[in-house]
DNA sequence: TTATCTAGACCGGTTCTCCA
DNA sequence: TGGAGAACCGGTCTAGATAA
């Protein structure tokens, strides 16, 4: 049996009415409960962050529990706990004695575990003030909670994990310097991340069939909204279908991509979009459901244009926003239509969930005889870099394309147009230098 | 630097299709 | 009709990428 169990609990604090679903850790002296309080507090982060911050304390209280019958000093033991992320706890002979089987993690991951551990360990000053715990030394201490409250001790004494993050006096400068955590390498990783050109006629054409031969015609959508409107991929799953509309005089699809909770509802007798599809539905906001939950959509907050709080998708080229009205025709005359206002459904009338969409997509990409792999473009994210370098090389400049992909900061569409290695080398080739 | 979204691996349950 | 295999769908976990 493992010495740490995560389990997810319905958690009420006090004074509060209602409970919201945490990770709970349990270890055999019960559930840590101050790690409860610690993600009660912190509940408007995301799935992603509370997730990443049960992983971390989880790891913490294992390697310590490893750790049991060793003699080595508690700085010692912290310091040991880094080493073990960065390196794994295998030998040369592949031999773990502590029986973790951690492998080495990259930098970064380390150094996210390690502020997140920092992150607990304030909370807990916060909490029992900065005296010296009266509690048993940590080698000897039994109860996790002792253990957590010892090694936010050790953490603000020896700086034990986060060296970087703080400004450690020079006394403290050279143990200090010991345990910390290592610096990331500044990398600029060359990958095709663009879905290649040439295969994405193809692609549409014979990679989205279901069994009785016949098109999936949802997910040609979605790829379309991807790779020529260049919408990440949670974005397409809060699209109701009242957000697309036909331009009579052109034939183009006009769609608008609304925040998930906040934006205009689609009728005049609800406040928001929460409100409803809270009462017309008893559904929540996609993004507001926890990871797991097969509705769950992400929201990375695009920026917002109108005052509805929607962004209008830029189809490019035009002539495919004439092509997606066709193909949407064609589907909402077909699919089943389920208690939902969402214009992506499945099979059985449901909406589309992100996980299923992705399995069919990565089907679709091995019929074609590609793999799928995100480095040789062929993820569902790969078709929002094609769009992005596709206004580049056709003249758009940056501000019009950070406006085409919704940015809020100028440049973080750089990373779209960034020029590939092979296609510097035939520049240079080409101008003789 | 930090927070959040995406990708991918692995697994299991259910439903569908084919064939003896 | 029942078994085998494929397809579909969902859950969990971890690492990597992106954006502010």
């Amino acid at each position: 049996m493992p010495s740490v169990l995560k389990l997810n609990v319905a958690f009420t604090a006090p004074h509060a009415t209602t409970a919201i679903r945490l990770p709970a850790l349990f270890t055999e002296n019960g559930l840590l409960i101050s790690h409860l309080r610690f993600l009660y507090s912190k509940r408007n982060k995301s799935q992603s962050w509370i997730e990443r911050n049960t992983f971390a304390i989880q790891l913490l209280l294992k390697f310590i529990d490893a750790h049991q019958h060793s003699d080595m000093s508690a700085t010692e033991l912290l310091q040991s706990f880094v080493d073990a992320l960065n390196f794994g706890t295998l030998d040369s002979q592949q031999i773990d004695e502590l029986n973790l089987y951690w492998f080495p993690r990259r930098v970064a991951d380390v150094n996210t575990l390690l502020s997140h551990i920092n992150l607990y360990c304030d909370y807990i000053d916060g909490v029992y003030g900065h005296e010296l715990p009266n509690l048993n030394p940590l080698r000897r201490a039994t109860k996790a909670e002792e253990r957590i409250r010892w090694c936010a001790y050790y953490k603000r004494q020896a700086n034990c994990f986060l060296n970087h993050l703080n400004h450690p006096s020079p006394n403290k400068f050279s143990m200090s310097r010991r345990v910390q955590a290592p610096s990331a390498h500044v990398l600029s990783v060359e990958s095709v991340s663009r879905f290649p050109d040439e295969h994405f006629e193809r692609f549409l054409q014979y990679g989205f069939t279901n069994q009785a031969g016949k098109f999936d015609l949802c997910s040609i959508l979605i790829v379309m909204l991807m790779h020529y409107g260049g919408l990440r991929l949670s974005e397409c799953f809060h699209i109701y279908t009242h957000d697309v509309a036909i331009d009579n005089k052109t034939g183009a699809a006009l769609i608008s991509v609304f925040h998930p909770s906040d934006g205009a509802s689609p009728s005049p007798d609800f406040t928001n979009r929460r409100d409803f599809l809270n009462l017309q539905f008893h559904l929540k906001p996609r993004n507001e459901y926890p990871r797991s939950h097969r509705l769950y959509a992400g929201w990375k907050g695009s920026l917002l244009t109108a005052r509805n709080l929607s962004f209008n998708v830029m189809i490019f080229p035009h002539i495919k926003a004439i092509e997606f009205t066709e193909l949407l025709r064609d589907y909402l005359t077909s699919r089943i239509n389920g208690d939902h206002p969402f214009l992506f459904t499945n099979s059985k009338g449901q909406p589309e969930s992100k996980k299923n969409f992705i399995k069919k997509y990565q089907k679709a990409i091995e019929r074609i005889g590609l793999v799928s792999n995100k480095h040789q473009g062929t993820s569902p994210h790969s078709h929002r870099h094609s769009y992005g370098y596709r206004l580049a090389t056709s003249g758009f400049n940056q501000l019009e394309i950070q406006k085409a992909m919704h940015h809020k900061n100028p440049d973080s569409c750089l990373v779209y147009i960034k020029p590939q290695d092979d296609e510097i080398r035939e520049k240079a080739r080409v101008l003789g230098l």
